[in-house]
DNA sequence: GGCCCGATCGTCT
DNA sequence: GACGATCGGGCCA
């Protein structure tokens, strides 16, 4: 079953907490490709968060998808060449979102191992393929053109699993957002244990 | 394993 | 004009 609509209408550390465990799909013209979500981290909603893109500069053309309303899909560059993918969540006009920070491949490795480049015998561990924000983009097939896409489409979309028991699941503080003041401790990053294709 | 650094560019100041 | 919600390669151990 797709995720709908109400589950992404929620504050952005419930939706990170549920999406753990949960299967992101993308549907190519080449194939189906997926994997099943291990580590998020949650950005904005009601509490003060200098580490949200929306934080400092309001809505400008960049961040502009954050404010939509729950289940589209914020994507932006990072670094001049990878991509991080992001579900906006709460209502509209709220800037909320849970970036995906790592995956475990499912379905459609070998698009995945031609997506990041890889000749088939570099593949010694398939873990290379997903643990990271910008390697999973770039797996999945995620670029700008997803942009603002609706994850209740067809296209793009979050299929529901088993929920994770709450003994499963760290909660540490986010990376790489030292200049966010006193945000930048909030244990928002959220992490199944044990995995293997965690980031690193 | 660890640390350091360069790549590369859209966005904001 | 500076820099980032990153990554991979080089080096040392």
């Amino acid at each position: 079953m797709k995720l709908k609509r109400s589950f992404y209408l929620r504050q952005p550390l419930e939706v990170a907490r549920d999406l753990l465990g949960k299967h992101l799909i993308h549907i190519t013209p080449k194939g189906k490709i997926s994997g099943r979500i291990v580590e998020v981290e949650a950005y904005g909603g009601e509490d003060q968060d200098l580490a949200c893109h929306g934080a400092n500069s309001g809505r400008t053309e960049r961040n502009k998808a954050l404010y939509d309303k729950g289940g589209f899909i914020y994507i932006y560059l990072i670094y001049g060449m990878y991509h991080c993918f992001n579900a906006v969540t709460s209502g509209k006009d709220i800037p909320a979102a849970v970036l995906v920070r790592s995956i475990e491949p499912v379905e459609g490795i070998d698009l995945m191992i031609k997506n990041r480049g890889f000749r088939k015998n570099d593949v010694r561990n398939i873990v290379k393929l997903t643990n990271g924000p910008g390697k999973l983009s770039q797996a999945m097939g995620f670029g700008k053109n997803c942009y603002g896409i609706d994850l209740c489409g067809n296209k793009i979309f979050i299929k529901d699993a088993k929920s994770i028991p709450e003994e499963n699941i760290s909660y540490t503080s986010r990376i790489n957002i030292d200049y966010a003041g006193k945000a930048k401790n909030y244990p928002w990053r959220l992490i199944l244990n044990n995995s293997k294709f965690l980031s690193v």
